[in-house]
DNA sequence: AGGAAGATCTACT
DNA sequence: GTAGATCTTCCTA
């Protein structure tokens, strides 16, 4: 994977495809965490999954608007964190203009503030630190106070930004789903070591 | 009040 | 590698 020097950040436009699209080109991606404490985190996004809207009975807004997916239909670019079996997984909301749908960021691979993330999470296998949904919302300290940010501009303490991408990109059915949809809508980069599985 | 959840950890074979 | 416990958050009644 390269690496680009300045910050590039992704616009609005970017999300504004089908979630598929964007999970995917979302893979190699920087994704950038300001914490409150000033500190700089940052990884490069190597697994998503993509959920869409009525249709998916996997998705979050499968059941229609409620306050804490309402997310789900509105603008596209923003964070949407919630919560299950007490962790904190962080979405990004990704749809076309008028539909629905979001992208899980699964799995992240570590490139700066990697002490400050093995402070969060103590492992001692590095790549334990964040390969998994609710293990790098742990080491970047996001949680449910973070939703709705904005990921399209680098006042945010959320921000996802271009890179270049030489890796095999691949695709499975989504993990943990108990009813999937026929389309394979998890995305990985292949041969990663912090992919979750 | 009760239950389910897009997960994780531990303790095994 | 896989089973079972976990003990949070937010839904539905």
């Amino acid at each position: 994977m390269r690496y680009l020097p300045s910050v590039e950040v992704l616009l609005q436009r970017f999300y504004q495809r089908e979630p598929d699209a964007v999970a995917e080109s979302l893979l190699g991606k920087r994704l950038i965490r300001k914490t409150g404490d000033g500190n700089l985190l940052e990884g490069l996004i190597v697994e998503t999954e993509a959920y869409f809207g009525l249709n998916d009975p996997a998705s979050r807004a499968y059941h229609g608007a409620k306050d804490y997916n309402e997310l789900m239909w509105e603008e596209p670019g923003r964070a949407f964190i919630y919560n299950v079996h007490k962790y904190w997984m962080l979405n990004i909301v990704a749809h076309v203009e008028g539909s629905i749908g979001a992208v899980l960021i699964r799995a992240i691979e570590p490139v700066k503030g990697i002490e400050i993330m093995k402070k969060n999470r103590p492992v001692t296998d590095i790549t334990e630190l964040t390969s998994g949904p609710g293990k790098l919302t742990i080491a970047l300290e996001i949680d449910k106070s973070l939703n709705g940010t904005p990921v399209t501009t680098t006042r945010s303490s959320i921000v996802i930004a271009n890179n270049i991408i030489d890796s095999e990109v691949t695709s499975s059915h989504r993990i943990g789903v108990k009813r999937d949809l026929e389309k394979k809508l998890r995305f990985y980069i292949k041969a990663n070591r912090f992919v979750s599985r």
